[in-house]
RNA sequence: GUGAAUGUAGCUCAAUUGGCAGAGCGCCGGACUGUGGAUCCGGUUGUUGUGGGUUCGAUUCCCAUCAUUCACCCCA
């Protein structure tokens, strides 16, 4: 008799209209920003060859080891859901020459992606990036734009009080040296980590820069910097792009233990932190990754690009915000059978000039009517009784006016109707 | 993947040593038969996450399981 009830998978969540007018008003506030700065939107699919993440993210990954949706296609080829956005934008940039047809392209995503992690705050399965990417620059120009975009996306929605951090890795001229002397130092030191630490001293030594364990920081403090290794034109580099910041007023922290998961980063690399949201308060994160498009087959093409998680955005800003607001609504309330008739046509009307329009579909008395509007938060009740009827009129209640006020409630025909709704709502709609 | 905490009405939470499952909010209706909000009155909602076990009796104790949350890990 009773069936097993089916719910959502572990990590994944419905949005319900309450959150989705959240969602509704971030994206079009990113949308915005995005589009003042040139950058135009890239669509690609949610389902690419599994083979694009291991090229892009680097096989030794935790993304890529152990976190992503991979299955095996009706034909037998293995695919795999989206894990981050930078891979599918850099296989569409090469697979459709955009590089033959223009220097420069600045594009934006903004959607769904898929890991399989243990979920907890501001950490699903199922979650949502805004990124962009700046193909064709090797500048620090092109850096500092990127910066300056992720920051003011960030900043739109809400989030001002993040803060930005940035550090460089160095290219591939000069990262072997440092990552050698690194793992010296780490070697002497081993005693002094945590296990998994020892465990990353081989697979990937920089990682051990960023462990939270205490003793780790401890060496980590006393480690050989980057920054004290890097090239002369990386270094020139890194000092070109501070300088943009700083004439623009960002201000940021150089964090030389500040170290991304992705190995496709060279030189410049930054992340917005805020807080609330615990150990997830990297709310985004991005940098330059001149080596990927040659990786994946293109030509060397540098880049710049970065990525913000939506979700954990917003579970920040119901803190900060207030709800989003929708145009002011009409009720149109009627009585019966005739009401009903009267109130159709003056209901389309409404809304096919462009009015927010509601009324209720059931039958109920007008108190009910008048409740259902409050409920709504409508700010005009059009009131169509047989009087109204009779004189070729509506009534217009003023749902926010004070009890007695003179305007309150007034009677007006049908013909003049436009204008007292101008004159109502200020000519918003 | 590892560790811990928590699961009672739509929501937030009570329930004494193990003894009839409750309140507030919300929702619906009435007081006011053509008028919302405030107030008052009434009504509505449960396999106590699920499955076992102990017991005369389990929301309470035990085991398992699922879910959620937090932390680790990782990352946006």
């Amino acid at each position: 008799m009773s069936v097993e009830a089916i719910q959502v998978l572990k990590g994944m969540r419905d949005l319900l209209p309450e959150q989705t007018a959240w969602w509704q008003r971030m994206e079009r506030e990113l949308a915005g920003v995005l589009d003042r700065f040139g950058y135009q939107e890239l669509r690609t699919p949610l389902l690419e060859p599994t083979a694009l993440f291991k090229r892009s993210i680097g096989e030794a990954t935790d993304i890529v080891e152990k976190e992503m949706y991979t299955f095996q296609d009706l034909d037998g080829s293995s695919v795999t859901l989206r894990p981050e956005g930078t891979a599918s934008a850099v296989r569409a940039y090469l697979e459709n020459f955009t590089w033959k047809k223009e220097p420069i392209s600045r594009w934006y995503y903004l959607g769904t992606m898929f890991r399989h992690e243990k979920p907890q705050k501001g950490r699903y399965r199922m979650f949502s990036q805004v990124g962009a990417e700046l193909l064709g620059a090797a500048e620090p120009a092109a850096d500092v734009e990127l910066i300056d975009l992720a920051v003011e996306c960030v900043r739109a929605v809400g989030l001002s009080e993040a803060t930005l951090e940035l550090n460089s890795l160095g290219c591939p001229a000069c990262r072997p040296a440092y990552r050698e002397r690194l793992v010296a130092y780490l070697r002497v030191q081993r005693s002094a980590l945590c296990e998994p630490c020892q465990r990353r001293l081989e697979t990937n030594p920089l990682r051990v820069l960023d462990c939270k364990v205490e003793g780790c920081q401890k060496v980590a403090e006393e480690a050989p910097r980057i920054l004290d290794f890097l090239g002369p034109e990386c270094l020139s580099h890194l000092e070109a792009v501070r300088a943009g910041l700083e004439s623009m007023g960002h201000a940021y922290r150089l964090n030389h233990r500040m170290v991304r998961g992705l190995d496709y980063y060279s030189r410049t690399t930054f992340e917005l932190l805020t807080g609330g949201l615990g150990a997830q308060s990297a709310v985004a994160g991005g940098g330059r990754y001149d080596g990927l498009v040659a990786q994946l087959g293109g030509p060397e093409i540098p880049a710049v690009g970065f990525a913000a998680g939506l979700d954990r955005i917003l579970l920040r800003l119901a803190e900060l915000r207030e709800p989003p607001q929708g145009p002011p609504i009409i009720f149109v309330a009627s009585q019966g059978e005739a009401g009903w008739r009267a109130a159709l046509p003056l209901v389309q009307r409404l809304r096919r000039a462009g009015h927010k329009v509601l009324s209720d579909v059931r039958a109920g008395s007008l108190k009910a009517q008048l409740k259902r509007a409050d409920k709504d938060r409508a700010r005009l009740v059009l009131v169509l009784g047989e009087e109204e009827i009779q004189a070729g009129a509506v009534s217009v209640k003023d749902m926010a006016a004070p009890e007695g006020a003179q305007d309150k409630q007034v009677r007006c025909a049908l013909a003049d109707l436009d204008r007292l709704l101008g004159e109502k709502l200020g000519g918003v709609k």
